[in-house]
DNA sequence: GAATAGCCTGTC
DNA sequence: ACAGGCTATTCG
């Protein structure tokens, strides 16, 4: 991609021919119309840079992808770039060929990549022209400019153990792409490993990129960034993306790192489309996480983009997780990543044992194997707090008649409504899906029996249900109910961290980054509801969240301690659990996922269609896959491809819409690019006629 | 007969 | 996506 004018447009222009005096430039543009649009223009502008271009009868932002000697269509029809934005500086090549990467990749326009983007204050009109533009956005931004954050005190980095300073000597000199895998318990300093080399990669003048699934449940990784920068030299050298900034925030921090002002980066997904113009080093943390996985508009993986991006800038990428993903396992175990383990924990405290109580032939109260409850009750006397996990929020997953059976259902979606406790007389069901609310009736709707029961159990349930066994001890819920109002979280685990609680009930929330010094016990309810979900990811993702929500318990005191609650426990999952044998489990595995094609064995694309009729859907996912028969010759040939039946999902209706699904797959990743490519091109014909939305995801993390 | 909802088309 | 124009449809 040439980044200026096309040497015969310069000679045109030099001879002064009359004809030959117009530049072109192609344009990307946020619409979902596949391909470029070429306009002219008089003056030259650069790859990269950003205009205003009248399109239809609006005018859009867009950005110059290329400078062609002749337009694509017939020049005359082309019209004029209106206004340059040359107010920040071309985006670099390299940040487009990983847009342009993604575009083909997630089988995507390359405006509807490119734009999305860029914060939004650079991708609107309205911050350009108009009466409250002064200037445009950067020019204001840099107006009010104030110096950011107080300063921090240095903190001098605390010395490595042999495993850690081994890693963060590879990563550090490391010369050129690699990509290492850092595997490490909870607890063993993976966080360490990364400042260190980020030190080494700061100190030879390079930018890092510090990436994290959820900025908000990390505030103590940029605390400790923020000290450890403080020690190198003056000035801000960290900028903070994530979804949660404001818009003007967002502008601030990525032109800072556009412009080199900010030398690490910590951010959530959407920071792997930051330009970084000195990139030296990618770091994913916990790479597992699906929340690196976008899960509207352009579905990317974000850690799968780091990886692209620095084999193509040519540097390290650090993928670290104590359950790394069996795709990024794989990748170690086949030669292709450099793996390190941390295997100690760096504070030389052990690991806490684990515990599987056969839930098959106890007499369980609310939920709660006897077992436990003893378990707890040791732990409130010595003083200890102790944790309860279960992945169900709310009071109850469904109220039900005891005498004709009704059951509370979502009226707009095929799911139960759940029961919420708010305070007397304040009680109400909601659907998970799609948020539905309503008042729990009297009576069933059904029969008009007044026995309606909760059934099952959620975190309110569980912890009404320890306040009447432990009514002493001091019992705090964390969940996305009780930590809806900004600050609340905050506030909660403030006082989990102070002592001020006892007991936590807590859903995956607490699971996540947290350090809690006096938690001696983790008990883990309702474990095999995730380990039977559909998905063939299931067991991985039951195995993540244990070992992290394990890794809470005894990080400080000793003995700390697991139970899991199962009616399962010769499963392979929580044998591996047994001995905290990430390897053996990934091992077992990899080898089931090998025995039935499944990934990273294989390479999956899931088209979604959704429609009023669920005919419609499966009408049109029918259509889809008959598509390659009847047009043969526009498709490559490929080896080894399957396209599935079109099936309904789990959870059928969401919202009154109505949703089906078809799985493609092929053991070869090129030869699925080739297919998605035609078949996708294709697609929009058949979707209008069949009225449906759909959308294509490459790589889906759930099918 | 005009008001208006749904549908088709083009966007350099 | 979005705007514009076209047509089928409904209502006073």
């Amino acid at each position: 991609m040439p980044s200026h004018i096309t040497p015969s447009a310069l000679k045109a222009d030099e001879a002064g021919q009359a004809a030959d005096l117009t530049l072109w430039v192609r344009v990307a543009l946020d619409v979902p119309v596949q391909g470029l649009f070429d306009y002219c223009s008089a003056t030259i502008i650069p790859v990269g840079t950003r205009v205003i271009v009248p399109f239809g009868r609006r005018k859009l932002v867009g950005v110059v992808v290329a400078t062609p000697a002749q337009p694509a269509i017939e020049p005359r029809l082309a019209k004029a770039v209106e206004e340059v934005l040359d107010d920040t500086p071309p985006l670099p090549a390299d940040w487009l060929r990983l847009a342009s990467f993604a575009a083909q990749y997630y089988q995507r326009p390359l405006g509807e990549v490119i734009l999305p983007a860029l914060p939004t204050a650079l991708r609107k009109v309205s911050a350009y022209q108009g009466k409250r533009s002064a200037g445009g956005p950067v020019k204001r931004m840099d107006k009010r400019a104030r110096p950011l954050a107080g300063s921090v005190g240095a903190d001098t980095p605390p010395s490595l153990n042999a495993e850690q300073a081994a890693a963060a000597q590879a990563i550090a000199g490391q010369q050129g792409h690699k990509t290492i895998m850092l595997h490490g318990v909870t607890g063993s300093g993976k966080t360490e490993v990364y400042l260190h080399a980020a030190q080494a990669v700061l100190a030879r003048g390079g930018q890092v990129l510090f990436m994290v699934p959820e900025i908000n449940l990390t505030p103590q990784l940029e605390q400790s960034l923020r000290s450890r920068l403080a020690g190198i030299e003056g000035g801000e050298m960290l900028a903070v993306l994530h979804s949660g900034l404001s818009d003007g925030e967002r502008l601030r921090a990525w032109m800072r790192a556009q412009r080199g002002e900010a030398r690490v980066l910590l951010g959530t997904r959407l920071s792997i489309f930051a330009p970084l113009p000195d990139l030296g080093l990618i770091i994913v943390d916990e790479e597992h996480d699906a929340s690196y996985k976008q899960q509207d508009g352009l579905r990317y993986s974000a850690r799968d983009l780091a990886v692209w991006r620095a084999r193509d800038r040519n540097i390290p990428v650090v993928l670290g997780s104590a359950t790394p993903s069996l795709e990024s396992w794989n990748h170690a175990e086949t030669g292709h990543y450099q793996r390190f383990t941390l295997a100690q924990r760096a504070k030389a405290v052990e690991l806490p044992s684990v515990k599987l109580v056969d839930t098959r032939r106890l007499a369980m109260q609310q939920g709660f194997s006897p077992q436990l409850v003893k378990a707890l009750e040791e732990r409130l006397e010595a003083g200890q707090q102790s944790l309860i996990f279960l992945n169900r929020r709310g009071y109850a997953p469904v109220l039900n008649c005891a005498s004709c059976g009704w059951v509370s259902q979502c009226p707009r979606c095929t799911a139960y409504t759940v029961l919420h406790r708010a305070g007397a007389r304040r009680n109400y069901l909601q659907c998970h899906h799609c948020g539905f609310q309503a008042r729990v009736p009297h009576a069933c709707p059904d029969c008009g029996d007044q026995d309606l029961k909760p059934m099952g159990r959620g975190t309110q349930r569980v912890e009404e249900y320890l306040a009447e066994l432990f009514p002493s001890a001091r019992i705090a819920r964390i969940d996305a109910d009780s930590t809806r109002l900004k600050g609340s979280a905050a506030a909660l685990f403030a006082k989990v961290h102070a002592g001020e609680v006892d007991l936590l009930v807590g859903t995956q929330m607490v699971a996540k980054g947290h350090d809690f010094a006096n938690l001696g016990l983790v008990g883990v309810l309702n474990a095999d509801a995730m380990l039977f979900a559909q998905d063939f990811r299931a067991p991985e993702r039951l195995f993540a969240q244990l070992m992290q929500v394990a890794g809470r318990a005894g990080r400080h005191v000793k003995g700390g301690e697991v139970i899991i609650q199962t009616d399962y426990p010769e499963q392979a999952v929580y044998q591996a659990l047994l001995r905290h044998d990430y390897p053996g489990f990934a091992q077992y595995g990899l080898a089931e996922r090998k025995a039935v094609g499944l990934p990273p064995y294989a390479y999956q694309a899931l088209l979604t269609a959704e429609a009023r009729e669920l005919s419609s859907a499966l009408g049109f996912l029918a259509d889809a896959r008959l598509l390659p028969e009847q047009h043969p010759l526009d498709y490559p040939t490929v080896a080894a491809l399957t396209l599935y039946d079109p099936v309904p999902l789990r959870v059928v209706r969401v919202a009154n819409i109505e949703r089906a699904q078809l799985l493609v797959e092929s053991t070869s990743r090129p030869a699925l690019q080739a297919f998605l490519t035609t078949w996708s091109h294709a697609l929009s014909g058949v979707a209008k006629a069949f009225r449906v939305r759909w959308n294509l995801e490459v790589d889906p993390l759930e099918i």
